[in-house]
DNA sequence: CCGATCTTTATTTTT
DNA sequence: TAAAGATCGG
């Protein structure tokens, strides 16, 4: 079994082997982008495996997407021999989850419990507040979420809370309720996860010494992003003779939104007595271009460790710049020049279009599909978030326990058959009479009205239907028995999509078949929360890659496209309030520059629909950080998206309101004395005048009027 | 009391 | 734009 250990590590640099050949005890290594940090915890898995100072089942691997786990399972599978079934790898998430299967006892839990994901997770709230009548418009059910979550992530329960503000009187109970109610039901969130495992080893020392005698290694890739509960969580697992071996770049941390804290690394090294971190300082994988680009955006950040991050490589070419007229010229533009790249032989699985958030991904969609051109999203509505799949599921969940009140109030009127508001609301009254659930309630009642006993019927047919079938079978069955599919069918609308999804439910379902371990239908429910669903077609096909930059973390391209760099977008317009997510967007747009290899393309438009209206955003400041001398700047060729062009401009909704006497023009960046440069984003004649709505970068949205304000029309070759 | 249709509203990033 | 809520006709 032993692999040759000397040429794991050919290749390495000296801290990079310092830190692969660790003898013992914990360490923190401070890797910058492109610096080698996943070859180096890999090769370290693989290293101990080698020589055989672990064998695999005494290895713990944390990361923080399940992609990154997987990548990480198969860089190790080609490096040794030994098979990696024993060693435990995955997410913060996927673990706890593991964890609490095993001991669901011990963390008083239900055999059965189900996993709430965050949209079951609002829905649950919302309900609660019905119940408190509580009014939506006093309480957002968001902003309780948040508070749940967040309090969560920091480790703390409602009864450890104090309300020192006046608003927190009311959160606080509600956090209370909500954590009864999903107790009551057998559920847990996210971040329930993790408080409940963390929770459960706190109490039961037992289970420490057990999995600390396990692990003797314990590997945290990004560790930067780790929120203070899995920072204690993870401290349940370093025992005397164990080994943490941590992987983080505080330059890289994109997760504040989830409570991540990157002080935990200067945390790390004060708990562990750690006096000298490892630093991996040298990039790999970007040309001098891209590097000193992104380290002139990094750069204007205040918060952060000071790093010298150098490569040995070329310059390269300079970085792309494209300011397109609107989004539709922006993805024109960029699919063909993937399509001119994908024939100069750059492998379409080598090129990505990161962009800030998901909603974006549509317009590339419509011009790939058009254009023939193979392309992969990662992300985007999660497959298991969609609705005809959360339908399907809620009937499974009733299925295998009819107990469950969110998955039978989901249903039970879907498709439509007759039971409408008021009988719901009665039998939610009658259940909480009886204190039982609600289907508890259904099955009490012995003069059910019929539409009601047709429902009861249905699902305990389909329960003893269902009872011999494989998991596909079974799924196959209850979507056409529950008239999911029918449904569908006379949806002539979003039919095929929707029930392609339906179909590939199927097919995501033979995976879970031969897991021996747990009844299929169970360990397919869970990870139906979990799994963001890689079940996208198209498997090993070479294709253009598209996704956010957050799930481009980690990644890196030979050549990447990041567009949509616009005020507001990327920077987001929801952190430009907030000096402390304002430096989080700028690390987000650090991550995206340095995922590229050797070509880096940066683009935005003039003219974006947002939300079904006409936007006319200023052009992101991360353009503006990076020295002009670094860029090239790429016209997105009027002539050849004319059409495109002159269909989106002609629109009912712009002939309408233009005056065609306007000397500005909508879209057009202009100076003004006072406010400086701005953007025409709306006109409206009045009288002899006009009424300009312009969009400024300093001091937001003003009207003029063109009476009295002097507007200079800024002419673009003044910025460079 | 249901269900279809109109109206409103809220839109980041991930597990 | 799309999903959730409010309204209206049967």
């Amino acid at each position: 079994m032993m692999g040759n250990t000397h040429s794991l590590l050919d290749g390495l640099n000296p801290q990079q082997m310092q830190a692969v050949c660790l003898a013992s005890g914990n360490m923190l290594i401070l890797a910058g982008a492109g610096s080698g940090k996943t070859r180096v915890l890999t090769t370290r898995i693989a290293w101990l495996l080698a020589t055989n100072q672990a064998r695999p089942h005494n290895i713990l691997t944390v990361t923080f997407t399940n992609k990154a786990a997987k990548e990480i399972d198969a860089r190790i599978s080609a490096m040794v021999e030994v098979g990696t079934q024993a060693m435990w790898a995955g997410t913060f998430h996927g673990l706890c989850h593991r964890l609490l299967r095993i001991h669901f006892k011990e963390a008083n839990l239900p055999k059965s419990f189900q996993i709430l994901d965050s949209t079951d997770q609002l829905s649950v709230i919302r309900r609660l507040l019905k119940t408190q009548q509580l009014s939506e418009e006093l309480l957002a059910p968001r902003q309780v979420q948040y508070f749940i979550n967040r309090h969560k992530e920091a480790g703390k329960r409602s009864t450890f809370l104090s309300a020192d503000k006046p608003q927190d009187q009311q959160l606080i109970p509600l956090f209370q309720l909500y954590d009864e109610y999903c107790q009551q039901q057998g559920l847990v969130d996210f971040a329930e996860l993790l408080l409940r495992s963390h929770e459960m080893m706190q109490s039961n020392p037992l289970l420490v010494a057990h999995y600390q005698q396990r692990f003797l290694h314990i590997l945290v890739d990004e560790f930067q992003d780790t929120n203070r509960l899995q920072y204690q969580w993870l401290k349940h697992f370093v025992g005397k003779e164990s080994a943490l071996f941590a992987v983080g770049d505080d330059d890289q941390s994109i997760y504040g939104f989830r409570g991540a804290e990157p002080s935990n690394m200067a945390l790390l090294l004060k708990d562990y007595d750690i006096t000298e971190p490892i630093r991996l300082e040298q990039n790999y994988r970007s040309v001098g271009n891209v590097l000193k680009a992104a380290n002139a955006v990094i750069k204007k950040n205040t918060d952060r460790l000071d790093k010298a991050l150098w490569t040995q490589d070329i310059d390269g070419e300079p970085l792309n710049l494209l300011e397109a007229a609107t989004d539709k010229t922006e993805v024109a533009f960029i699919v063909k020049e993937v399509s001119r790249l994908d024939k100069a032989g750059i492998l379409l699985d080598n090129i990505a279009v990161l962009y800030r958030s998901n909603a974006q991904s549509r317009l590339f969609e419509q011009a790939l599909f058009d254009r023939g051109i193979a392309y992969r999203i990662y992300g985007g509505l999660r497959f298991f978030e969609r609705q005809e799949i959360k339908h399907a599921i809620a009937y499974l969940r009733l299925i295998v326990n009819p107990e469950d009140n969110d998955a039978l109030l989901r249903v039970i009127n879907v498709p439509t058959r007759g039971i409408g508001l008021r009988t719901i609301e009665g039998l939610i009254d009658h259940a909480k009479q009886f204190n039982t659930s609600l289907w508890g309630a259904l099955k009490l009642n012995h003069e059910l009205p019929v539409k009601l006993a047709n429902f009861v019927a249905l699902i305990e047919n389909m329960r003893a239907l269902t009872e011999p079938m494989a998991l596909s079978e079974m799924i196959r069955l209850v979507v056409a028995r529950s008239g999911l599919k029918a449904m569908y069918e006379q949806n002539l609308k979003d039919h095929t999509e929707r029930l392609e999804n339906l179909e590939e439910l199927m097919n995501a379902a033979v995976n879970f078949e031969s897991d021996g371990d747990q009844i299929p239908l169970i360990s397919f429910l869970n990870n139906a929360a979990l799994e963001s669903g890689e079940y996208q077609a198209q498997h090993g096909q070479r294709a253009l890659q598209l996704m956010t930059v957050h799930a481009a973390k980690g990644l890196e391209f030979d050549t990447v496209f990041v567009s949509g760099l616009e005020e507001g977008l990327f920077p987001h317009e929801n952190s430009l309030t907030n000096a402390k997510e304002t430096q989080e967007e700028r690390r987000l747009m650090y991550v995206a520059m340095t995922r590229a290899k050797r070509q880096l393309y940066l683009t935005c438009a003039k003219q974006r629909v947002l939300h079904g209206r006409f936007n006319y955003p200023m052009r992101s400041r991360f353009i503006d950080d990076i020295p002009s001398q670094l860029t090239k700047v790429l016209s997105d060729d009027y002539a050849n998206f004319g059409t495109t062009l002159r269909h989106t401009m002609v629109t009912k909704k712009h002939l309408k309101t233009m005056p065609n006497d306007l000397p500005y023009q909508i879209g057009q960046t202009v100076m003004h004395q006072k406010f400086g440069l701005g953007v025409i984003t709306d006109a409206e004649k009045m009288g002899e005048t006009f009424r300009l709505t312009v969009n400024f970068a300093a001091s937001g949205t003003k009207w003029l009027d063109t009476a009295y304000a002097k507007l200079q029309i800024f002419d673009e070759s003044m910025k460079h």
